[in-house]
DNA sequence: GCCCAGGTGCGGC
DNA sequence: GCCGCACATGGG
């Protein structure tokens, strides 16, 4: 059955949401946008002021709606950003852009898996991990959910050594969602600052999760959209347009364009970011990250 | 083979 | 406490 999500008038470019990093498993066919939410398989495609979309099992369209966060004004969190001109750019170049909201089991699973990894590796770990689910079925397509925590501690490694510490990580967090010493809810509820900082230091309960992490599920997962994640491209972007955010010693450390941050580093340009960006901060690092990514302001070569 | 990726935990000072 | 390094996967 084909349903219909009204957008009244709320920005929302599929191709900018689905393929931004958020995200590792959505797929383009033919126009639509193949992935799961939850364990239901899901096609999408963006129409005249609505998304259609399909879904099996059969989802809500308030489901749908809240994946994408469509229960938020995107005008409203750009009208809450600095006006500067590099923040008026990002949001320009990237417009339509959502933050989703995620499963927060799966979420985190993506994200222990990501840390140090190309996105095009990231799906291809999280494809093999979920490659033995059972698969649910949308016309053609078989798509196969993530595993699940009880899933996951049954699941043998592909590999001997496969993901290396990685693998342990993922096998603790399975055990501590079960447990509860692990609780979404809670943390979803918690504010920014304490739930970030439980997550950090959560170990061993939540072993592999270091700011970055912690920062990229709180915001994609778990409601706080003032998280701002920073990775390798973010920082390169913050020293290139908000060259006030980043220490000097950080600055120095990265000259010869590699990338990194101490956890000090980290929590020091991520409070200024914070400050900076404000309540909807995460919205526009999402903006940057896409526009340094892609390539996009890079010289453009004549024709 | 080398470099780079949505970084992190660990052992050295 | 802070710093440097190994660590894996997969694509270019």
């Amino acid at each position: 059955m084909l349903q219909t999500v009204r957008l009244r008038g709320e920005p929302l470019d599929l191709d900018l949401t689905l393929n931004s990093g958020q995200v590792f498993r959505w797929r383009k066919v033919g126009g639509s946008w193949f992935g799961l939410i939850g364990r239901s398989a899901v096609e999408m495609r963006r129409a005249a002021d609505t998304l259609e979309f399909r879904s099996n099992p059969g989802l809500p369209t308030d489901t749908v709606a809240s994946f994408l966060t469509l229960d938020m004004s995107l005008e409203k969190m750009y009208e809450s950003l600095p006006t500067d001109a590099a923040t008026r750019n990002f949001v320009r170049s990237c417009r339509g852009l959502r933050i989703v909201r995620q499963d927060p089991w799966q979420c985190f699973l993506g994200y222990v898996v990501s840390s140090g990894m190309s996105i095009r590796a990231i799906t291809a770990v999280l494809d093999l991990l979920a490659s033995r689910t059972p698969a649910v079925k949308l016309d053609a397509m078989d798509l196969h959910p993530l595993p699940s925590p009880q899933e996951l501690l049954t699941a043998r490694r592909p590999r001997p050594g496969y993901l290396g510490a990685k693998w342990g990580y993922l096998k603790q967090l399975a055990r501590s969602v079960l447990d509860s010493s692990v609780d979404f809810e809670t943390l979803r509820r918690t504010r920014y600052e304490e739930s970030h900082r439980r997550l950090v230091l959560g170990t061993p309960h939540a072993n592999g999760i270091g700011p970055k992490v912690a920062d990229c599920v709180l915001l994609f997962s778990l409601d706080k959209p003032e998280a701002f994640p920073i990775d390798r491209w973010v920082l390169r972007g913050l020293m290139k347009h908000y060259g006030w955010l980043v220490p000097d010693r950080v600055v120095e450390k990265n000259r010869n364009g590699a990338a990194g941050l101490s956890v000090r580093d980290y929590q020091e340009v991520s409070a200024r970011a914070r400050a900076y960006f404000g309540p909807h901060g995460g919205l526009l690092q999402e903006h940057m990250f896409e526009y340094m990514r892609s390539g996009r302001g890079l010289p453009q070569r004549a024709a």
